[in-house]
DNA sequence: ACCTAAGTCAAGC
DNA sequence: GCTTGACTTAGGT
């Protein structure tokens, strides 16, 4: 049978997707594409998203869009994990339903919650609808048996795409949880009440006993190093800070392990150095001891010296200047977090990207996807003003300031 | 068994 | 909300 081409275009009232479908072997598989553009104020991610579809279990989680599917390529693909709590929303004919969350998501693709679009308009044409994939499709099931832990960073997006583990507990640290939380934030900063959000949105198991789990997410940004709080500036009023990844924290988890690091990014100073006694103190001196040519151990960027740039008034840093340490088995050439580069973002599709849908087009207001200026490094003003944006060739002086909403 | 990263509880601000 | 201490739990070797 030959595959049949189609391609629907649908709009709604925050978003515009194209959808170019190859439905072949009787809708026994079903290959989708699915272009969000931008429209109003949201981002312009021209992710290239294959969906193995399941009609009724067809798009509808918030981390779909944010976190397509592998790309196959066109190749059959059949997510072994897709089951009862992969994507809750359904297609049917003449209609399709957005999941709410689309339009008043936390997870970044719109700023504006009482913009809600529940119920988009219905798809233009044909039912999405078909049966499942089947299992002898599938193809991207290349994944461990012994765990999602042994994923590659690279392979984070595939997480929603596996499940949400319903209400067992996410085989991932909290330190994990975290950095995947700011990854995937379009300006890679969340405040805590965004990232509780982000978590309990795509983990149900922590829409409970949110105070025990709350307070060690707290106590794990504040322990650990590569978590920098950055400061509101005066003309984004909030409450509680921002919270980023240290640059030089490099790819923490590119050793496949989401449970525990090989070894704990640290700063070598801090703005206030912690007391150090018992078991603490003790670790931490061993830290200190590794060496530069370590092969296990190697450092990013030794002994990196930061300089400090002129903040403008009314913004604070509390963040510590050097690295003396880094995690797993990355060496010097390996990429590190780069606030400009997509790919380095593996949250987030990596593939397909076109060059002008690298940064966040345009904004709506009142979220902290919301930066009241983007420069042309793609920094927002917080960025501007972090002690350590070195890469920043500005030198936090920024000049062509662009207002929001303009195409960049 | 040992080391240490991660998690928990909670005090203090 | 944030930091920190003290302690327990658990992963990696």
């Amino acid at each position: 049978m030959n595959p049949e081409a189609y391609h629907q275009d649908y709009t709604g009232s925050e978003l515009t997707y194209q959808i170019d479908g190859v439905q072949a072997n009787g809708g026994q598989q079903n290959l989708y594409q699915l272009y969000p553009t931008s429209t109003n104020g949201l981002l312009n991610y021209n992710y290239s998203s294959y969906v193995a579809a399941n009609g009724s279990n067809y798009i509808s989680s918030p981390s779909t869009y944010l976190n397509p599917s592998t790309k196959m390529g066109g190749s059959s693909y059949l997510n072994p994990k897709m089951g009862s709590n992969y994507l809750t929303g359904s297609f049917s004919q003449g209609g399709g339903v957005i999941p709410s969350s689309i339009g008043a998501s936390s997870l970044g693709f719109t700023t504006t919650p009482t913009t809600s679009s529940a119920s988009l308009p219905a798809l233009n044409s044909r039912s999405l609808t078909s049966t499942i994939v089947s299992a002898s499709g599938a193809r991207a099931s290349s994944s461990p048996t012994s765990g999602l832990q042994q994923l590659t960073l690279q392979e984070l997006e595939k997480i929603t795409s596996r499940g949400n583990f319903g209400h067992n507990k996410p085989p991932y640290s909290y330190i994990s949880l975290i950095t995947m939380a700011i990854e995937q934030s379009p300006v890679k900063r969340l405040t805590l009440s965004e990232l509780y959000n982000w978590i309990m949105e795509i983990f149900p198991y922590y829409r409970n006993h949110q105070q025990k789990w709350q307070n060690s997410i707290r106590h794990s940004l504040s322990f650990n190093d590569c978590f920098v709080k950055v400061q509101r500036s005066p003309d984004k009023p909030g409450k509680g800070s921002f919270w980023t990844l240290h640059d030089l924290c490099g790819n923490m988890f590119e050793n496949g392990c989401y449970l525990r690091r090989q070894k704990r990014f640290k700063l070598k100073e801090r703005g206030s150095p912690r007391k150090k006694r018992g078991v603490q103190a003790k670790q931490d001196l061993v830290k200190v001891e590794i060496k530069e040519n370590n092969p296990t151990y190697q450092l990013i960027t030794p002994k990196v010296e930061v300089k400090e740039e002129v903040l403008p008034a009314g913004t604070t840093v509390t963040q510590p200047t050097s690295v003396i340490s880094s995690v797993g088995t990355l060496g010097a050439t390996q990429s590190q977090m780069n606030l400009n580069n997509p790919y380095s973002t593996p949250y987030i599709y990596t593939g397909n990207y076109s060059s002008s849908l690298l940064q966040p087009q345009s904004f709506l207001s009142g979220s902290i996807y919301n930066p009241t200026n983007i420069y042309s490094n793609g920094y927002t003003d917080t960025y501007q003003n972090t002690l350590y944006s070195s890469t920043d060739p500005t030198n936090g002086s920024p000049t062509s300031a662009i207002a929001p909403g303009a195409n960049l």
